[in-house]
DNA sequence: GGCTGTTTAGCTCATG
DNA sequence: CATGAGCTAAACAGCC
């Protein structure tokens, strides 16, 4: 097992899984979403490890990328030829991981749906990707507006999680692996720079974004002095190869902590929603659904995908 | 043809 | 020990 923060991972195999990585590159992103090559990019920029073996990892991300709930697939606009679509993370994926562990998730993100869905149930044996596909929606197959919407509310979704750290939490131990922590800087600048993620993906995807996205965003992003205390640590070359300090992967600066990321455990006794009421924040209360004026985007948007199957609540699905 | 996306399966390992 | 997460391999289909 690598040790993360003790040295450089030039030639070892970076402690991320698949997802965080995946999550990084997204996240990295000014748009909050990436094309599969992009995201191969990333990686193999940041990790020299992944720079070998390309075939074997590349697969192995892209199962994750399909078997795992917290991303989402977003086509591409006609105006935008190219191969493969965009992925971004799910509005409610901020929550998979605990206590600086991004070795291992919590558990693992699943979109809940209102309807029946059945278990991996679906094709049998070899091939069961091909022509005879069972009716029911899975939750890839979603209309194209409500993949909008989900990629929109991924892109304000997480931001609940900026609230506790550095700030109202007294260890400020929980969701140290939050994207938002492990690539802070960059976020940071996406944010003072005025870059408007929910905007950013709607004006991607071809859909009108009216200045009431803007009040409707910026309600939702009253963190930034936080993330700003939470990041401002100093970098140095013997931090991971990400560019971020090991420490602030795991927690805020002023805090005496080891500088590897924890081991999942610990986490007293109490849970992170209930010790954090912002943390209790749902994608159904900040996402775009939940404001009237992106509320009427996303009719906008249904409309112009008559086919649509499925509704924004078959992605946005809140417990 | 190569890339992208989906699915299944088997394995290892950590956790409860 | 059972379960779940993560990794890897592989097969297959669709698209550019």
């Amino acid at each position: 097992m690598p040790r993360p923060g003790k040295s450089s991972y030039s030639d070892q195999k970076p402690p991320y899984s698949y997802i965080s990585l995946t999550a990084m590159a997204i996240q990295h992103s000014a748009e909050k979403m990436l094309p599969l090559s992009d995201i191969y990019k990333f990686i193999m920029e940041r990790f020299p490890y992944y720079r070998e073996h390309t075939q074997r990892w590349q697969n192995s991300l892209r199962h994750n990328l399909s078997f795992n709930d917290c991303f989402i697939k977003i086509p591409r606009r006609p105006d935008q030829p190219g191969k493969g679509s965009f992925w971004a993370l799910h509005p409610d994926c901020g929550d998979m991981f605990e206590n600086g562990s991004f070795l291992r998730r919590r558990k693992r993100f699943k979109v809940l749906r209102p309807e029946h869905h059945l278990p991996g149930g679906g094709g049998s044996g070899t091939g069961s990707g091909g022509p005879g596909k069972p009716p029911a929606p899975t939750p890839h197959m979603v209309s194209e507006a409500a993949v909008a919407a989900a990629a929109a509310a991924a892109a304000v979704g997480r931001l609940p999680q900026f609230s506790p750290y550095g700030s109202s939490q007294p260890s400020g131990f929980k969701h140290p692996f939050a994207i938002e922590n492990i690539i802070g800087r960059d976020y940071k600048g996406v944010l003072q720079a005025g870059g408007l993620p929910l905007a950013s993906v709607m004006h991607h995807l071809g859909y009108p974004v009216p200045s009431q996205l803007s009040g409707v965003v910026s309600s939702v992003w009253p963190h930034v002095g936080v993330m700003d205390s939470v990041t401002s640590v100093p970098v140095s070359p013997d931090y991971g190869p990400f560019g971020v300090p090991m420490k602030a992967l795991c927690h805020p600066p002023a805090q005496t902590m080891p500088a590897v990321p924890v081991p999942i455990k610990p986490a007293p006794a109490m849970s992170t929603a209930s010790a954090i009421p912002a943390l209790t924040v749902s994608a159904s209360q900040i996402c775009p659904a939940a404001s009237p004026a992106a509320a009427s985007l996303l009719e906008q948007a249904a409309s112009n995908n008559p086919e649509g199957k499925g509704s924004l609540h078959s992605v946005l699905v809140h417990s």
